[in-house]
Formats: structure tokens, C-alpha cells, sequence
DNA sequence: CCTATTTATCGAATCGTTTCAAAATCCTGC
DNA sequence: GCAGGATTTTGAAACGATTCGATAAATAGG
């Protein structure tokens, strides 16, 4: 099998030890004696068992990044941020999903302290066993939820004031029937962005619709089956919220199948600004927040070592595009 | 700090022994006992460290997919496909990035033996390392490369093969100047794009133009870029054949502000068909591969645990779409 | 009732490092 | 040439689990 320390200490004629000094570059070990050590390592094909060090050193040198799918376009912006400032603390990262409960890895990789920190987004993993092992040597940011404790932190976004300005945005420009495009209700993300929503109309004197449920997962199709749905009805809104740009895409799809006119007849406000938000016929309106800068401030939270937990709060802003029937872009922020 | 087995051991009044079994749910260990030990294990929020196991077990249980850049949409879905595969065999998976050469989370996981098996996307990993560290215990995939050894496979796409049936697509409607767009010349894959490239417009008695050198990243902006250069040249072509789908899609927007028509005046082929292609205007004609597919099945040929190494080639396919000039939807399979 | 057999528990060795404290070796100045 | 300090090297004890073989306890058969 592979070779030890031991088998190195053995070629090398020196002891065990003097290998490990060695190999990590200690000064206490001569030039000399380091030179025959790395020749046989080199020799052996030696390379030093994560797992030992591990074990000895009660540290893993890792991060551990869990979401919920791994494949969510949505992420990867997050995922650069944090990368970046793990890896200028000269950290590893590791990313693996939570799917699957108690078995996905995250889940595991949790509880089998492989790494020395964690950052949580997409739930999945529950605010017991998050507060159950956050500690001094393993502190935890969570992403998206509130959630205090020690060793915990939060970076949330303003996305209750996000769907505050979108609903105000619609009314300005005169729309006075915005229906709600809805994520899973479960969800605290789109809890926000209903509040937002429903707080806007009622402080602008309009009374709140009841919410359109939506089918399957939060995605394009989702948005594009409830909108069939919506059209299918006898009073059509002049504007929709959606609480996530993928479902008002799909939206928009659906209504221009069956002839509605986005934004003459339905203006369409989405939700994250997504990187196809441009893209798309008409340009979509949304609400866009700074993932990477999410990623990259959780991770500096988690490195920071507090006890007390922390909450940040990263505002929103209101990206004006072609949706909404307002052609003038006033902060697209994300212009190709 | 935390309870180790031994805390747990001596609060339930039975050996380590007893307690490593009983965690582990050996029938060897009676109810009665395994109780008490439960009790106190859930009373000392006792955790098994899985560096201690992996140690002794020699074993990770886990898989690591090496990717240069996680946030990359490409890979989204070759994500996917290696976290069913994998989960379905009950391993972990993790991903990590390559970024950083020697210090790359994923170069020192190889090295530690961090995982049980690797698939490897988006070089940086060098040949020699992965020959190197490839074993039984530690089979590889590799999805960006050739590469023969014992315990490491191979899963390639026929890029070539795509390439070709681009530009025929192109010449079959009449195109004749058609220039390429390049990503890093260094890669295996573009290579392999522009070698099907030359052999079509070859085979159709085209003559071949110089390369486009491309800008920056392999990116929107400089497929933006690279066209803005090209059209500000005397001669233009009648058509773009893309390495990827990225640059196409900044290509046609350089293009659309300067008032070239596409696909009128030229049309325009990329390559990948990432989810953005439909949505672009006009939508996006370009060669499509199953990235999922290709994720899946590199996890199986990683499980199979064959020394001989193992090489799987998949096809691509072209979806026509409108940037082309070729209107009507031969196999476009992803319609959204 | 005693041996034979099964069933439960235990002790100790082990996995491959790190690291402390002790031992050995090397200097340096007198 | 040697005491005494500095420098190198070493041995052994961890780290926290698993697992083999041995022991102790329980059950069964005659």
C-alpha cells in the first residue's frame, strides 16, 4: 500500500519524527538531514495522510459550503465569493449539498466535524443540529434564515424592502392589480417577499389579492404552469410579482403564447436578477442583491471568530429594465 | 471540548469497545446495553469524529468532483448528474476547485486522500499528478482529456464530430466565409472545435481563414470583444462558428449594436447549448452535448473500479435554433 | 450438575500523524 | 580538553475511532 512516515523513517535512517519535522519544514532539522528525508519521500511516493493529521491536529484546515442544489444557477455568484475568501485564508473549501436530509453529505460532514466552519443556505439542514454543533471551533453562518446563537451568524438581505420597492415600482407606473407569483410557502426568503409585497399594496391604499399558488419546484416551469393557470381566469391583473425571476420568465413564456402583451397588457417584475434577465423578450425588471458580496461577508464573518452572532444586513436594489413598461433603465446594474 | 467514545463509555459503564458497536448497531450488542450507551451518547452530544474513522477505516466514503471554476453555468448539470450517481451509492460527495494550482483545495485532497475517487474537469490538475495518486483505492475520471493509466477513465465528448456538423449547417445554407471563434488555445477542447472546424470547410473546398484571437475569459465579453475587432476589419464573414455558446451570444451583441443583422448578414453557431441559447435574440443555433449525462456516467465508470482504463465517448448534437438564418426547429431540445 | 455452545462484553493493538520532553550531538570560549 | 549552551535528533505518548481475539455470562443438552 502506500507508504508511511514510518516506511520514510526506515529509508531515510532517521526516526519518525525527524520525517514530520521534516516534511513540514521545521528549522529544528538540518538542511542535510532534510534532504535525505525528502529523497525518500520522494523514493516511496510519499505523501502524508490527511486523515492523521486530522486526527491529531483536531482541525481540518477546511470549510465546508452547503446548499441545498448544487446545481441552482443561482448560487454560483455566492459560491466565488466565498471561494475567494477562503481561500485567501489559505483555507480549503468544499462545497456538497444538502439533499437528502440526514444523509446528504452536508448533514454528515456536519456532525463528523470534517470541516472547521460551515456556511448554510437552502435549509435542509435544521436550526437544532446547526446550533447543536456550532461552536468556538466550528463556527456556522447561515444564509437563509434568522437564526441566533452562539457561534452563529447571519447575512440576510433586504428582500422584504426589495419586494416593497418592486410592488411600489408597479404602482407608480399605475398598475393597481398586481397578483403575487409565489415560491414554496415554506420558504422564509419568499415569506419576505410576500410581506414586502403585501405591505406595499396596503400602504398604497389597494387591497391584497389572494395568493397564486404555484406548481413544482420554484422554477421556469412553475412560473409558466401558474401563469397558464392565472390566464385561464376571468379577471386578468395588469401586473405580476414574482418571487423569483425563473417564474416570471416562465410567466412571460406563457403569456406570449396566448397573445398578452408583456408589459403593454401584464407588466412582469421579477425577483434575484438573474444573469438571463437581460436576455429575455422584453428585458425583465427585477430585484437584484450582490451574491458574491453575500458569499465573500459570510465567509469573513465566519473566519471573524465571535461568539456573539452576528446579522448583517445586504440591501437590494431595483433593476429597471424593459417588464414593467418603463424603457428607460434607470440602474441596470447588470447591462451585458 | 467535545465527548470522544471514551466520555461515553465511562457514562455508560461499558468498554469502548462495547460503545463502537453499539453506535455502529451491531447485533453483537444487546438492546439493553445499546440503550444505556444511546443515552448517554445523546447526553454527552456525543459525535464520532470521522477523521478517527477514516484513519482506522482507511476509507473516506467520499467522493471529490475537481473543478477549475465552480461557479461556471456549464457545470451545473454535470454536477448533478455526478451527485445522483454518487448519492445512490451512498458516498459523500464534495466539490472543490482546482484554482490555485499546487495549493487548490482539490490538489491538496488528491495528495491527503481526502476522497475516495476523483472526476476531474477543467485541467490544472496535471497528467502526472493524477497517474501519480490513481490506484485501486483511488480511481479516477477524467472529463477533459485524454488520458490512459490503470484506474483512470476517460469520458469525452465528440467535440469534433460537433464542430464539423456546425459549420456544415453553416456551409448547407450557403455560407462561405466562415470564421472561428476561439476559446484559450491551450484547451483540449476548443482544439478539438477547431480541428472539426478545419476539417469541414476542407472537406467542402473552403479555404480556411486565420484564427479570431479571443479577449479575457473564455467568456460573453470576449466573444463581445472579438467581434468588435472583426468588424471593425475590411472583409466580413458571413458567419461566426463559436467555441462556446458565451461568446457567441457577445458576439451577436456586439454585433446588434453596430446594426449587423443576425442572422441576415451573419449568422452565428455556438457551442454547449446553455440555457441561455433560447432566450437570446435571435435564439441561439449551437451544438448540444448531455451534460448531466456526462457527469452520471463518469460516476459510474469511477464506481465500476476497473484497472483497465476505461474510455467513453458520447455524441453531440445540433440544435437549430434562429441564429442561423434556418428558421424552422429541426431538434432544438431545449425549448424552455 | 456439568460440559458444550452460543451470546455479550471487554482489552488491547492499530491506523499515521504530531509534538513534548529527553537524549544526543555539536559548538564555542576559556 | 571540557563545561555549558545551542542545535539536532529521538522515543513515546497522544489523537479517537475500529476490530480481533480473549474472556465472561447466559443458555442448552444430556
Amino acid at each position: 500500500m502506500a507508504a508511511t512516515i514510518k516506511d520514510v523513517a526506515k529509508l531515510a535512517g532517521v526516526a519518525v519524527s525527524t520525517v514530520s519535522y521534516a516534511m513540514n519544514n521545521s528549522p529544528k532539522i538540518s538542511e542535510e538531514t532534510k534532504r535525505k528525508v525528502f529523497r525518500a519521500a520522494k523514493e516511496l511516493n510519499f505523501r502524508p495522510s490527511g486523515a492523521a493529521r486530522n486526527l491529531k491536529k483536531r482541525k481540518t484546515h477546511t470549510i465546508g459550503l452547503f446548499l441545498y442544489d448544487l446545481g441552482g444557477p443561482f448560487y454560483s455568484q455566492v459560491i466565488e465569493g466565498v471561494q475567494e475568501v477562503v481561500a485567501s485564508h489559505g483555507f480549503n473549501l468544499v462545497v456538497c449539498s444538502t439533499y437528502g436530509g440526514e444523509n446528504s453529505s452536508a448533514h454528515r460532514f456536519m456532525l463528523e466535524q470534517f470541516v472547521d466552519g460551515a456556511i448554510i443556505m437552502g435549509s435542509s439542514i435544521s436550526d437544532s443540529l446547526i446550533l447543536q454543533v456550532a461552536s468556538e471551533s466550528f463556527p456556522i453562518v447561515v444564509l437563509d434564515r434568522e437564526l441566533k446563537g452562539d457561534y452563529v451568524h447571519n447575512v440576510l438581505i433586504t428582500y422584504e424592502q426589495g419586494a416593497y420597492d418592486a410592488v411600489s415600482h408597479l404602482i407608480k407606473l399605475g398598475r393597481r392589480k398586481i397578483e403575487f407569483l409565489s415560491g414554496p410557502v415554506t420558504s422564509f426568503d419568499n415569506s419576505l417577499r410576500y410581506n414586502g409585497y403585501k405591505r406595499a399594496l396596503e400602504d398604497h391604499g389597494l387591497k391584497v389579492p389572494k395568493k397564486i399558488s404555484m406548481f413544482g419546484r420554484c422554477l421556469e416551469v412553475g412560473g409558466y404552469q401558474a401563469a397558464k393557470v392565472m390566464l385561464a381566469g376571468s379577471q386578468l391583473p395588469d401586473a405580476i410579482f414574482s418571487a423569483n425571476d425563473e417564474m416570471a420568465i416562465g410567466a412571460i413564456r406563457a403569456m406570449a403564447e396566448v397573445g398578452v402583451q408583456v408589459p403593454d397588457d401584464i407588466a412582469v417584475v421579477g425577483f434575484d436578477n438573474i444573469n438571463l434577465g437581460p436576455y429575455v423578450t422584453p428585458p425583465l425588471t427585477t430585484i437584484g442583491h450582490s451574491k458574491y458580496e453575500v458569499g465573500a461577508i459570510a465567509t469573513q464573518l465566519m473566519f471573524s471568530a465571535q461568539r456573539e452572532g452576528n446579522s448583517i444586513l445586504l440591501p437590494t436594489q431595483l433593476v429597471v429594465r424593459n417588464s414593467c413598461g418603463f424603457k428607460d433603465s434607470v440602474n441596470d446594474f447588470h447591462t451585458p
